[in-house]
DNA sequence: ATAAATAGTTTACATCTGTAATCGGTAGAT
DNA sequence: ATCTACCGATTACAGATGTAAACTATTTAT
């Protein structure tokens, strides 16, 4: 029930770490290299702060560490979406995934998916959904 | 085509000029209060910041200030959608509006909408969507 | 006219983030 | 047995963020 956040440059290392693991940290660094000019002390702040903050665990190997993810990358994004969906009226998250799916590529198969998750919630559907923002944070009222 | 930020803090004060406007501090403090411990000093700060940042515009009224958003809340929408989008492979990012229709109410209208837009998309959807990760930073490879 | 209440501005200060250099210990090379 | 390369840990430091007190100028009530 912790809310860890998970810092833009952090979560570059993450995306790394949940491809492969375990991995060492010169791993990382040389993976993050085709993508960020970091030295190899930063990519390493940001892989302790990842372990103290609970992101990554560690299994020594000899003089060095190998690191695999503490939380998955659905749980993180689970997170960070939400944070982005508490940013607005409940009432307007619809147009805001609007908004996301017209600004993507999506494939056949992903409008697929999602055509069936929306015939599922369809079911359950309420006819307007209930807007929880105080009043003056939303025009609903 | 600029990137200023707008913090969560922030974003409580602009979601109150956004929806009302032009609006004294004192308002915006007002209508805060219902939601956050702030103290007037704390609004005023944050009102101050995105002033500067180029949020919300100021009209003099006597001997204080009319905010209005300099910014549409879409815009400031899309570039936070924006930044969720890039955390991922574009080829998950199907997977993750999935997550966020799942965890999400919608209404019926939200879901018909929703799956007009899809229909759209179908017209030209790739049957793959392209990865443009680095290697080691998602599975796609 | 003076005092009290206000409005915005400046300053404060701890934490988080981005980015990195340096330190301290140890495994491997000579 | 030393020296060197390398690992994680510690320290650094500026900018962003959360939260707010203090300051300055002005308006309004007494």
């Amino acid at each position: 029930m912790k809310d860890t956040q998970i810092s833009p440059s952090e979560w570059e290392v993450m995306r790394v770490v949940w491809t492969t693991h375990p991995i060492t940290s010169k791993e990382i660094s040389r993976i993050l290299n085709e993508k960020k000019d970091w030295k190899l002390a930063t990519t390493k702040t940001l892989i302790g702060r990842l372990v103290k903050k609970g992101m990554l665990t560690t299994a020594q190997n000899g003089r060095q560490y190998d690191y695999s993810p503490a939380v998955t990358e659905d749980e993180s994004l689970k997170e960070a979406s939400g944070h982005l969906l508490n940013q607005v009226c409940t009432r307007k998250v619809g147009e805001l995934i609007e908004m996301m799916i017209e600004s993507s590529t999506l494939s056949i198969g992903d409008l697929e998916s999602l055509e069936n998750i929306i015939q599922m919630k369809k079911e359950n559907a309420p006819e307007v959904v209930a807007c929880g923002c105080i009043p003056g944070q939303c025009t609903c009222s």
